[in-house]
DNA sequence: GATGAATGAGGATTCATTCAT
DNA sequence: AATGAATGAATCCTCATTCAT
């Protein structure tokens, strides 16, 4: 019975350990070669499956590559939906921690090189381009401008014009994440000193 | 009058001409379909050329790619180059018209596409990201970081920590670069009055 | 009787039965052709598989070359291997039956166009050359100069000095191997008759 | 006066002159390459002449190789009509220096290299085949057939069946020539000490 | 005549996708 | 479900030949 049952979960579990093995596979080696460069069967030899199978699971190349992309940051964007809410206010005490939280994510190797794989690709890929800024950058610049407002009007901004404009708050996320991807040697080891620094010249103490 | 002359040039002036059309079409066929993606046989079309003609003047895809990125990016180099020499002060009224041209540079439909087309191809190729370093990120750097001390010096940042990460000066109009490519709607459409708040908070009056 | 049998046996012998066919292929396309002239498109049609699967047997098109040659010339070079091995005299009539099958060997529409596609490319293709000698030419040389010698010493040559040049006595087959891909008219009906006066003018009776 | 003949002279002079560096640097390149794969740009440049020029003077590729071979074998087989002229007898005296002059030509860097291309792209080329037997093949066999019966009848051969395959005579020379292409290091240093002997097993003293 | 830039058909090879087992 | 052999369209690049100058 017992037995049975450890095979009955086997069986759909089966699938789904099949399901994330190719998604992790897919992953590496669209990180490392980009979407064209990319091989079907690398993926499946490091997926340690059969190349058909592949496609027993994602109907193409495209998909898998959207798949993929949206399984890696779905911890990230429900990071992002809900580590924000219920904040009225957008101090530095606020706002430092749920930054340092989101670059620290940015730039974990889980998240960071495929973050930079998104950017490279969303030029290319409309849809890709329409998924990103709809479930991650739209969320983050709406919130933040709520948030912002908040602390504009409790003087808590260096200039209350930053309410209007969430991007320059961003900006040095993205310039780490891109930065990290181009030229490792450049990027300043200690970045939380620089994100500290950004932060002063936001908000007032 | 010197009819002869304008038949004369015609022999020298055609090949460059034509290479200046490959190089024109290459650019446009690499920037909406990436490296991989783009095909020598469009590029040759969009250039009024046989394939093969492609072939006399860049021995292959690679090189192709190469040299149009040097050639569209040679004047933002001397720019960026020259632009900050003879500068000893580093004051909001230097620096921002200075980046202002700076940033209308990139953001140029000549320029912009190919900033981003760099920096999406540079991840790997290595030797384009050698390139992207050595000849735009590095000099930009250097040269900042020696005015912003200047700056700092003369109490004009707000911060004087900032001259050890002049990136963080950058890292706005980095933003704005891969932003527009990946969703110009979300560009604010004046993007000189971000820019000019960025300002206010890193400089002072 | 054991219907499964015929049937587990395709699995594994499909692929060396395609194999075959493509190596047949292969052989008729670059003897009728050479190899720079032979169209890899042709031998797929000529084997009834698709261009592609050509590759799945073999990586290119000068490895497909050399394992042709090799697989033809296998039993041949067994064939020079051990036809003269355990013989101690090498009077005339040890010789001519293993000369005589020799020749047929050689002479054979199996065999004959492929020594002559052989000799043609091994010109070109120091590895070919290098496989050639190695396999084919130094074991014949050096096996006929020891029993020349035995044959010497028993004073069964109609002059010892042969001995010395082992090349003289194959010279008429590989005459008869060019000649034959050249003017099939111009070959004595009878080459046998030919060796047989060749054997003659070498061997005291 | 003189001058414009020195000029007229020139004007069709340069002509054959251009032809001549054309054929010269044709066969360089058709030797080391083969036919397919020598390259047309190659040999205007060997010859010091524009692509194009190549085809004023010849109308393709093939017209080339076959002139280019003709005209090296010209004197070959000027020599070859014209060698055994006049001899009535057949002895090995007179043989023998005919053949070592031949067989000097043959292994000429001059004709040698030529002759083994003409082996090698006689099976492919049908024409070029008909040729090589008509011009030079036949002819020899013809003559030596003639020549061969005087010395059969003057008793001077060592097996009167010899006359009736004057083949076995020219094999060494072929072995010779086809050797050498293959593999130097196997050419006996010696050639005409292999080639007395080679006389003396069909002659008589 | 001479040039060499331009042409474009043609070839080897790759790889996403399919399908028989 | 899983496999991996087979497919063939698609791609880069070459090179004999042509043609405007």
């Amino acid at each position: 019975m017992n037995c049975d049952d450890s095979k009955k979960l086997t069986r759909a579990e089966k699938a789904k350990e099949k399901r994330v093995a190719i998604i992790q596979a897919a992953k590496n080696e669209f990180i490392s070669k980009g979407f064209e460069a990319a091989r079907i069967d690398e993926i499946a030899k490091k997926a340690n499956v059969a190349k058909g199978t592949v496609y027993l699971y994602f109907p193409n190349k495209e998909t898998l590559f959207d798949e993929m992309i949206k399984t890696v940051m779905m911890p990230l964007i429900n990071n992002i939906r809900q580590g924000l809410d219920g904040q009225t206010q957008a101090t530095k005490e606020v706002y430092e921690p749920v930054f340092s939280s989101l670059l620290k994510n940015m730039l974990s190797p889980e998240v960071g090189p495929v973050m930079r794989l998104m950017i490279s690709e969303a030029i290319r890929f409309p849809k890709l381009g329409d998924f990103f800024r709809r479930e991650m950058v739209a969320p983050m610049i709406e919130k933040q401008k709520g948030l912002l407002k908040c602390a504009a009007q409790a003087g808590k901004l260096q200039n209350p014009a930053i309410a209007e404009y969430p991007q320059l708050l961003l900006a040095p996320i993205l310039l780490t994440v891109v930065w990290q991807g181009l030229f490792k040697q450049f990027v300043p080891d200690d970045v939380s000193e620089m994100m500290k620094l950004h932060f002063e010249l936001m908000f007032k103490n």
